[in-house]
DNA sequence: AGCACGCCGACT
DNA sequence: GTCGGCGTGCTC
């Protein structure tokens, strides 16, 4: 007797295999199952699913089914709510079901072969069962404040999903870990997951659920999934979760869809953060997939936030006002002198720097960069504050979101400039290994001696990166000493030290914690960095942190960059003085030529629900998100002309679409445009806005017009095309 | 997406 | 004479 399967194997959407293809099998296997089967010459890894999708197989004779190769036996079927969290992803990402569901799956499952994995059975089998979990009584008492208190109350008595709205220090990972804890007390084999945005911030998150979880659970209990991992680690972590044996996963993005049997929460950690938009394949929001899963699996969902997105800000407003996420403020530090009367709808405004430093919030300082002397980069009295922390023996931070020496070199003679040839971009000036550098190909060339276009020896570097600013910081600071008896570790009466911390100094494997570790010895006085030392990392002796200019987000065409500024003002401000001892005293600098700008006054008051009103407001004015919704679809070619031109044609082609006068009734299409850098490594660039109030009709009209896109390409406009790509909720414009 | 097949330029 | 460019077509 033979079974006909519907496989579900990794093929693009409109590639004449979209959809299962069928094999037939002699034994009949479960849906959710792993299996190899032929396809053409190679052999993929399958999925079995639970009917023939939309595809053209049931058009394929029968008799010419082929057998799968093998069943990956000795692994659970995929459940029920996994397959419905890949279907509806790759529906809403307008991606294939195949793709989405395969790339959710190890590389190394699809890599193994059928003997490999074989013999990896049989290794695991011998390994034995894992053993009882121990008895520790490991609930440390740890001291919560009331706040936090409050926090999980309210999280142990709703149903979510939560917005956790907690300040930088006010323990919000302490939150998780208590949530967590309860959870796996009450139901024995119940999992968590918890996300973070960037891999550099595993490491340290791991290390705090370790030590919370390993000695009742075992160290099996906590497992990570991120990139970074080797394919044999991610494979042992993935089947840990799909085993249920793993009762906590840590990961980045990718982590949303790993199986997870019995999940019963997920914690999204700074859920603001772009890193959780994917940026290829199907550009999958993981926090939004996150609130969908949440649902499907009946798990509760907390995101967890300073500065929220004003997406899930606006989505936590009073339930009476539609609110559809209970927001949960934990307003001030941990161990600040007096904690704020919580709750009570947003009475999270500091009125002053009183209230600020009593919150244990540093203080906030606008310097007006139109009163300071012409190009100064440090501002008098920002170099004066800096320091007297050095003489304190206290430790500064100084942030600039450009990295490299100058971001363009330039001919004073002829107005010749570091142009890349490849890009519609400068290539940057890196002084250190003396190259210009294209930071959106990669294009490396050593730096001229003089003008390459008129031999004028006289080129100048224009502009700031932190090597120039870490430059001018060691001159400026030339004379300065460090204090006698800072500490007993490092020598009184030396030069100042600086450091530098940003994608470059790091490049190397293990050389950002050396740098950390160098600065938490107390050996640095002075933190030289772009975003990267923003977020995340505790700095317990700084007591200053300098923006030295962050003008440039206020007035960007992106009209999601004040929301990032702010986020990362209010991040970086949070490394300043995480010691209670010391926070009443820290200082956040803001450097600016428009020191009234509502931003920064937000800012001052640490008020981010101010800020979000004034935002909000804005964006309902002008019809943006949250309040509609969109969709982008950019186009790559040799020219931009053929970019265009298939957008255009494309749109074009939508009102001749079946039914296209109620697909676009509720949507607006924009004309296509060069993106904003239109030109990479000789890619020319096109992109189109598509908008709409409703979010179900934008996906109606997507689905529709994705198969006319397909179509475009086939027709002469189509011609020369080389890539184009549907993103959804698009986080940048 | 892979991977084949297939037809035109610069190298051993 | 071959190696190799990427255009077109097929995969249950």
């Amino acid at each position: 007797m033979t079974h006909q399967l519907a496989v579900l194997v990794h093929t693009p959407v409109h590639s004449a295999v979209a959809g299962t293809l069928s094999y037939v099998s002699e034994l009949p296997l479960t849906v959710g199952s792993l299996v190899r089967v032929p396809l053409g010459q190679r052999e993929l890894l399958g999925v079995v699913w639970d009917a023939p999708l939309d595809s053209p197989a049931a058009s394929f004779d029968p008799q010419k089914l082929r057998p799968i190769s093998s069943a990956l036996d000795g692994i659970a079927p995929l459940s029920a709510s996994w397959r419905q969290l890949v279907t509806f992803a790759a529906h809403y990402y307008q991606r294939s079901v195949g793709e989405v569901a395969l790339a959710a799956l190890p590389p190394q499952l699809r890599d193994l072969s059928t003997q490999q994995w074989g013999r990896r059975l049989k290794r695991h089998a011998k390994a034995g069962a894992v053993g009882e979990p121990a008895l520790v009584d490991a609930s440390e008492l740890v001291a919560l404040s009331p706040e936090q208190t409050g926090a999980i109350a309210q999280f142990n008595t709703n149903s979510g999903p939560f917005l956790l709205f907690g300040a930088t220090g006010s323990g919000k990972t302490e939150v998780y870990l208590q949530c967590v804890e309860q959870l796996l007390v009450r139901e024995p084999d119940a999992q968590a997951m918890v996300m973070v945005p960037e891999i550099n911030l595993t490491p340290q998150l791991e290390a705090r659920f370790m030590a919370r979880f390993a000695p009742m659970y075992g160290d099996g209990a906590v497992v990570s999934m991120h990139s970074g991992m080797t394919p044999a680690q991610r494979l042992k972590s993935w089947l840990a979760a799909h085993s249920g044996a793993a009762r906590i996963v840590l990961g980045t993005r990718m982590a949303i869809f790993a199986s997870l049997p019995k999940l019963k929460l997920i914690i999204v950690d700074e859920e603001h953060d772009p890193s959780y938009k994917s940026g290829e394949g199907a550009r999958y929001s993981a926090r939004d997939l996150a609130v969908y899963r949440g649902r499907l699996d009946g798990a509760k969902v907390m995101l967890g936030s300073a500065t929220p997105s004003l997406e899930s800000w606006h989505h936590s407003r009073p339930a009476a006002e539609g609110g559809r996420y209970l927001r949960l403020v934990m307003p001030s530090r941990i161990g600040s002198i007096t904690a704020l009367p919580t709750a009570q709808g947003d009475t999270t405004r500091l009125v002053n720097d009183a209230a600020a430093a009593s919150a244990g919030l540093p203080v906030v300082r606008r310097v007006d960069m139109n009163h300071q002397p012409k190009h100064c980069v440090f501002s008098p009295p920002l170099l004066a504050a800096i320091m007297e922390r050095i003489a304190r023996g206290e430790q500064s931070m100084v942030f600039l979101n450009r990295r490299g020496y100058a971001p363009v070199l330039h001919c004073a003679d002829c107005d010749w400039k570091s142009e890349c040839p490849h890009c519609s971009a400068y290539r940057v000036f890196h002084k250190i290994d003396r190259t210009l550098r294209c930071h959106h190909c990669g294009y490396a060339e050593r730096v001229p001696r003089a003008c390459p276009a008129c031999g004028n020896p006289d080129i100048a570097p224009m502009g700031r990166g932190t090597e120039r600013l870490e430059e001018h910081l060691a001159e400026l600071l030339l004379e300065v000493r460090r204090p006698n008896s800072v500490s007993d570790q490092w020598p009184e009466g030396e030069p100042v030290r600086i450091v530098r911390i940003d994608a470059d100094s790091t490049k190397l494997k293990g050389e950002l914690q050396a740098q950390l570790a160098r600065v938490h010895s107390g050996e640095v006085d002075v933190l030289v960095g772009t975003q990267m030392i923003a977020k995340g990392h505790d700095f317990r002796r700084i007591t200053l942190v300098a923006a030295i200019n962050p003008d440039n987000a206020l007035f960007s065409s992106d009209f999601r960059a004040p929301e990032r500024l702010f986020s990362l003002l209010m991040q970086a401000a949070g490394r300043a003085g995480r010691d209670a001892d010391i926070s009443g005293q820290s200082e956040m600098w803001v450097q600016t030529f428009h020191p009234q700008h509502p931003l920064f006054e937000a800012l001052k008051r640490h008020d981010y629900p101010a800020f979000a009103a004034e935002q909000l407001k804005e964006r309902e004015q002008a019809g943006m998100p949250p309040f509609s919704f969109q969709a982008l679809v950019r186009a790559e070619a040799r020219t931009q002309e053929v970019a265009q031109g298939f957008l255009s044609a494309a749109s074009a082609a939508a009102t001749r679409m079946a039914q296209a006068d109620q697909l676009l009734a509720h949507l607006t299409l924009y004309p296509a445009v060069p993106m904003s850098i239109q030109r990479v490594a000789n890619v020319e660039r096109a992109q189109m806005l598509i908008e709409s109030p409703s979010r179900a009709a934008l996906q109606r009209f997507l689905a529709a017009w994705q198969v006319v896109l397909h179509a475009t390409r086939k027709q002469p406009e189509g011609r020369g095309l080389l890539r184009w790509a549907i993103d959804v909720d698009p986080l940048a414009i």
